[in-house]
DNA sequence: GTTGTGTTTTACGAGGTCC
DNA sequence: GGACCTCGTAAAACACAAC
């Protein structure tokens, strides 16, 4: 029985053999003590009714009725589509109008919608997808190109460290005063941090390497927030990333 | 033309939510 | 409790390459 008091045979099976016609009787059920669902259906979904054997007096299936799950025409999927774009969902009165209007059974109008709508996710989570994955893509060269930036940067923070250490040995031979400063990663990563200048780094890079009170001076906003933890600034282009619900 | 195989479409059942 | 949903899946329909 269908939804609309209708009964559709189960009919999965192509006819081999007339010998096995019993298959495909009226009363064949597959799913022994489950509800017959189907509605045997025309092209356009209307429903056909199993015609008698004449030797043996039981309902038995044409060929024509033994194609089964007709796929829907041009037409019928052109007015579904279009259907759809103004409303992913599914009322009972648009049901019972497209049903009338392309000559199918509501039912088959409730599932093709869902079978839609899941089709629909499933386009939507592939372009989810993408989209996060050159996000991805592009944080993780971000990523790459920073760790590369402070690779150089501590080099010559230990090329800085390695003279100034010459020149306090001399001062500290004559003063007596301890001026020795750490350059290990990252425990001591806040001591040199504050003194170095991230933001335009590469046209520093000459100024860090001529001018040793320069760069104490140009402490890095960005740099010390994001190592003391405090602050994080983001890259420019996050505010361009895409939002989701 | 046939056959094998992968993809798409139609349809359903199970289990859940909502009114 | 009925209508409807999502999810997973079966099976028919279809597309297409290989022979």
């Amino acid at each position: 029985m269908d939804w609309n008091g209708n009964i559709r045979p189960f009919v999965s099976r192509p006819v081999i053999d007339n010998s096995f016609n019993f298959l495909y009787n009226y009363n064949y059920d597959q799913y022994q003590g489950m509800e017959m669902k189907h509605a045997m259906q025309t092209q356009h979904g209307g429903v056909q009714v199993p015609t008698m054997d004449n030797n043996n007096n039981n309902f038995v299936l044409n060929q024509h009725q033994l194609d089964k799950k007709k796929r829907l025409s041009s037409d019928q999927l052109e007015s579904l589509e279009n259907s759809f774009q103004e409303e992913i969902k599914l009322d009972p009165d648009r049901k019972m109008k497209l049903a009338k209007e392309l000559g199918l059974q509501p039912r088959q109008i409730a599932v093709w919608f869902q079978n839609r709508r899941a089709r629909w996710k499933a386009k939507q989570l592939e372009r989810l997808y993408d989209s996060l994955k050159q996000d991805y893509d592009v944080v993780s060269r971000e990523k790459q190109k920073l760790q590369d930036e402070v690779l150089a940067l501590r080099a010559i923070l230990k090329e800085q460290a390695t003279k100034k250490q010459v020149n306090s040995t001399v001062y500290t031979e004559i003063s007596g005063e301890e001026t020795v400063e750490s350059t290990s990663m990252p425990s001591s990563n806040k001591t040199i941090t504050r003194g170095i200048t991230i933001s335009n780094h590469q046209n520093n890079n000459n100024i860090i390497n001529n001018n040793n009170n320069n760069n104490i001076a140009e402490c890095s906003y960005v740099f010390n927030n994001v190592v003391d933890g405090l602050n994080p600034v983001m890259p420019t282009y996050w505010a361009t990333l895409p939002t989701y619900p």
